[in-house]
DNA sequence: TTAAAAACATGACCTATGTCAAGTTTGACT
DNA sequence: AGTCAAACTTGACATAGGTCATGTTTTTAA
C-alpha cells in the first residue's frame, strides 16, 4: 500500500507518541518511514503469526484485537487483549510459537521488519532501551496475569480487573463481558455469578461503566502494581500501605 | 567481598559461558569485574527482592532457588526455578513488584547494578541484543507457563514438565516432587495421582530419573517450544509433525 | 544401625467452577 | 417501531482437584 502524504503525517504523528519512540527524533523517525509496513483487518478475521509473519513488530494504529493460544481441544486462552497505540513484537518470540489475532474491532496495523527492528537497536541505544522497556513491561505483565490466575477465585480475580480499569480507564469497561470472562480465565456464567457478588460489596456495572457505592469498594481488590496509576497511591488513605 | 585473582579467573571464565555474554570480548568483561557484587545464601535462607536490592541484574553462579510471589492468605506461586549458569534481572520489574527468592540449596549469585548494565546497554549494542534476547525469553516461557496453567490438567502438566525435562535435562528430574508440584501449580498429592496415571501409560520415575517404557510415550505431552531441543523435532518420527 | 524427620502415597470427602438448559435483556438492522 | 440474533443471567447438576487424615517410604543425622 502507497502512503499518501496526509498517511505520512499521521504517522509520524502516532509513531512519536509511543513509548517506544520515546526520545527519538521526529528526523529520524521520518526515515524509517519506507520500511513501515500496514495492514488493515475486519472486526472478526483471524491472524496467524506464523513464520511468515511472526518476525515483525507490528503497531497497533487503529482497531482492537485479542493475541490468542488455541490448544487441541479447542480451549482459548487469551493472552493479552491489545489496543489502538499498543505494540506487539512477535518477532521476539521463539521460532516455533504459534498465536493468532482474532480482531474484534476493525483494525489497522502498522509493522517493521525485524531487519528494520534489530538495525535500529543496533544503531540506537535509546531505541534499544526502548526496547528493552517494552519488553520488560511484558514480562511484569505476563506475571501479574499468572499471579492473578493462579491465587485468585473468580470474585477477585474480577474485582482485580475492575480496579485497574478503574484506575488506567476512569472506569469505562474496554471489552464486552464475555470476552472479559474468557481473558480472566472464567465462563461468562461464572462472570456473571462474579458480578453478582461482587455488587452485594457495592460494586456495580452500569452501562459497562463501574459505579462504586462510595468509591473505596475496589480498593480492596487493588495491587500495588495496576495501583501506581491511582491518585491516592502511597498516600494515608490507601489501604495497600495502611496494613 | 574483595575477590583474589583466582575468583577473578572463574568468574570471567563463568560470565563468558553465558549467554548474556554472548560475542562480548574476554577484556570487556574483564573491565566489568570491578562492578561485579557477591552474594552468598543458605539452603532455606529468604531473600526478597524489594527497593533496595530489586534495580540489579542478578547471575546464578552456584546453586538453585525459586522465585516466589506469596498473597495474603500465604498461597504460594512459583514464577521460575532458577539453576546455576540462569539470570534473573529484577531490575526490569515494576517498581512495586514483590517477589522473593527462597534458596533450595546454598547458592552464590553475582550481580551488576542497575546502572551498570545500561551503562553497558549504551556502549555496546551487542550487550543491548544479549539483554532483548534474554527478555524476550522470560516473555516466551512466561507465555508458555500460562497456557500450560490455564489449558491444562494435572496429568498434562505433569506429564509437559516431563518432556521438557527429558529433552533438556536428559531425563534427570532436577528437582523434588513437592517442588515441582508448587511449580506446577497443584498439590504434592495431586502430583501423585497424576504420576499413578502416567505411570498407566507407560511413563515412570525411578529414582528422579525419567523411564518410558518404549521410549516415545511422552512425545504425547511435547509441544513445539520445548520440542526443538529433541533430536528427532520435525522429522517423520516426530508426532508434533505428523497430524 | 537406628531413630527421627521429611517426603511421598492413598483414601474419604468437600468445594469452586465448569457444563447444560432455559429464560431474559440488549443491541443491530430493517 | 419491530424482529432477530447475540449477549447475558440464573438454576440444577457434574467433576477436577483441593483438604484432611492416615499410613508408608526415603532421607538425614547421630
Amino acid at each position: 500500500m502507497n502512503l499518501s502524504n496526509i498517511d505520512s503525517k499521521n504517522h509520524i504523528n502516532f509513531l512519536s507518541g509511543l513509548s517506544l519512540f520515546e526520545n527519538i527524533q521526529a528526523v529520524e523517525i521520518e526515515s524509517m518511514l519506507p520500511q513501515l509496513k500496514i495492514k488493515k483487518y475486519q472486526k472478526g478475521e483471524i491472524f496467524s503469526f506464523d513464520i511468515n509473519n511472526r518476525p515483525r513488530l507490528y503497531l497497533t494504529f487503529i482497531g482492537q484485537f485479542k493475541l490468542t493460544k488455541i490448544n487441541e481441544r479447542g480451549d482459548e486462552m487469551i493472552l493479552r487483549v491489545v489496543n489502538a497505540g499498543e505494540v506487539i513484537s512477535p518477532m521476539h518470540f521463539s521460532h516455533y510459537y504459534d498465536v493468532s489475532a482474532e480482531f474484534i474491532k476493525d483494525t489497522t496495523l502498522l509493522y517493521f521488519s525485524e531487519e528494520t527492528i534489530n538495525k535500529l537497536v543496533k544503531e540506537n541505544p535509546k531505541f534499544a532501551k526502548n526496547i528493552i522497556n517494552m519488553l520488560a513491561e511484558s514480562v511484569q505483565s505476563l506475571m501479574v496475569t499468572a499471579e492473578v490466575w493462579r491465587l485468585k477465585n473468580t470474585k477477585e480475580r474480577l474485582g482485580w480487573f475492575l480496579a485497574s480499569v478503574n484506575n488506567a480507564n476512569l472506569g469505562k469497561l474496554p471489552i464486552s463481558k464475555s470476552l472479559l470472562a474468557s481473558y480472566l480465565g472464567m465462563t461468562p456464567e461464572s462472570l456473571s455469578r462474579a458480578l453478582k457478588k461482587l455488587s452485594e460489596e457495592g460494586i456495580k456495572l452500569e452501562n459497562k461503566t463501574i459505579v462504586q457505592k462510595t468509591g473505596k469498594e475496589l480498593c480492596e481488590y487493588c495491587d500495588k502494581v495496576i495501583g501506581s496509576d491511582c491518585n491516592v497511591f502511597g498516600s494515608h488513605e490507601c489501604p495497600l500501605f495502611n496494613s
